[in-house]
DNA sequence: TTGTGTTTTATTGCCTCC
DNA sequence: GGAGGCAATAAAACACAA
């Protein structure tokens, strides 16, 4: 119980030793008593002879009765091999004392085992047990924190996600006047081409990108051959999915990438500005795939 | 009073460090 | 190889509802 021994423990548990028996036996041990230790155990009753035997444990009337006068008494009651609990005061002081340094030196186990009256081992013991509380509050204070973050986190994504569909929305409607007006202009003018009236999604939004370069006055061509590459390369860095629809990754790219536009050109940017937006725009894929919709934020705990 | 869940004390086995 | 720490666990003590 308070000096690491657990073999000889072991030992007693297997002769099925009671607590109080246990006890005695490490206190003659303290003693320096083997022999008599020794002769204790021997004397003590098997498993197979403890079933004759009667009394609490199974062994003889006088070393039952011997224990039973030994409980009766504070020392018994101390030795019986009962867990006691500690006074509110001993933990008091413990408490005190982990709040300063919850790792225990030699010197302090032992002073502190003075002050308190207890064995330096419990000390030990309860410091064990206090760290393991204490780490155990911890994680879950961590779990806490990093939930709250998590929390945070998914509020703006679900946001962002709104928001990205009410412009993928507004998107599809521009494309559907920009379509009516083309058909009304193919009307009137002379036909253009013998294709189709209505263009298809990708090439319009060909066409509006030529048409804001147009009206910021650059001529990147460099630019346009990128995307009409792209385009017709079919994968999806340009944000075009199987079904011809735009991915939000790319309506969110070429939305930066207007907005970047009409400022520069308002402010009167040109050319090279441009070019290093289109480029980090258009070619790094991480610049919109942390809030993709494919990619819901997920934490591994 | 009793059944049940929680907390506290203690043990055991394994691991690391010196 | 011994001392000490830690995780897992046992078991006693305690709290509390039914």
């Amino acid at each position: 119980m308070f000096e690491r021994s657990h073999k000889t423990e072991k030992d007693l548990k297997q002769q099925q030793i009671p607590p109080c028996l246990g006890f005695l036996f490490r206190i003659m041990k303290s003693f320096g008593s083997s022999e008599s230790l020794g002769a204790l155990v021997s004397n003590f009753p098997s498993k197979e002879e403890g079933k004759l035997a009667k009394g609490k444990y199974g062994y003889s009337k006088e070393f039952q009765a011997m224990l039973d006068s030994l409980e009766q008494e504070d020392i018994g009651e101390e030795m019986s091999g009962k867990k006691r609990r500690l006074s509110s005061e001993q933990v008091k002081a413990l408490e005190r004392s982990f709040e300063v340094e919850n790792k225990l030196e030699p010197e302090r186990k032992v002073k502190l085992a003075e002050e308190l009256g207890l064995q330096p081992r419990q000390v030990a013991i309860w410091f064990q047990n206090r760290r393991a509380r204490w780490k155990t509050k911890q994680l879950e204070r961590d779990y806490s924190v990093l939930k709250a973050d998590y929390d945070g986190l998914k509020h703006n994504y679900d946001s962002l996600e709104r928001q990205n569909k009410a412009l993928a929305e507004k998107l599809s409607q521009l494309k559907a006047k920009l379509c009516t007006e083309g058909a009304e202009s193919n009307g009137s003018a002379k036909e253009e081409s013998p294709i189709s009236t209505c263009k298809s999604s990708e090439n319009i939004e060909v066409d509006l990108f030529k048409n804001l370069k147009t009206k910021d006055g650059s001529s990147d061509s460099d630019s346009n051959e990128v995307l009409m590459k792209e385009e017709s390369n079919g994968n999806s860095s340009l944000g075009y999915n199987n079904n011809n629809s735009i991915s939000s990754n790319s309506m969110v790219n070429w939305f930066q990438l207007s907005e970047s536009r009409s400022l520069a050109a308002g402010k009167g940017f040109q050319g090279q500005l441009v070019r290093m937006e289109e480029q980090s725009l258009f070619t790094t894929d991480e610049s919109c795939n942390f809030f993709s919709v494919d990619q819901a934020p997920s934490l591994h705990w």
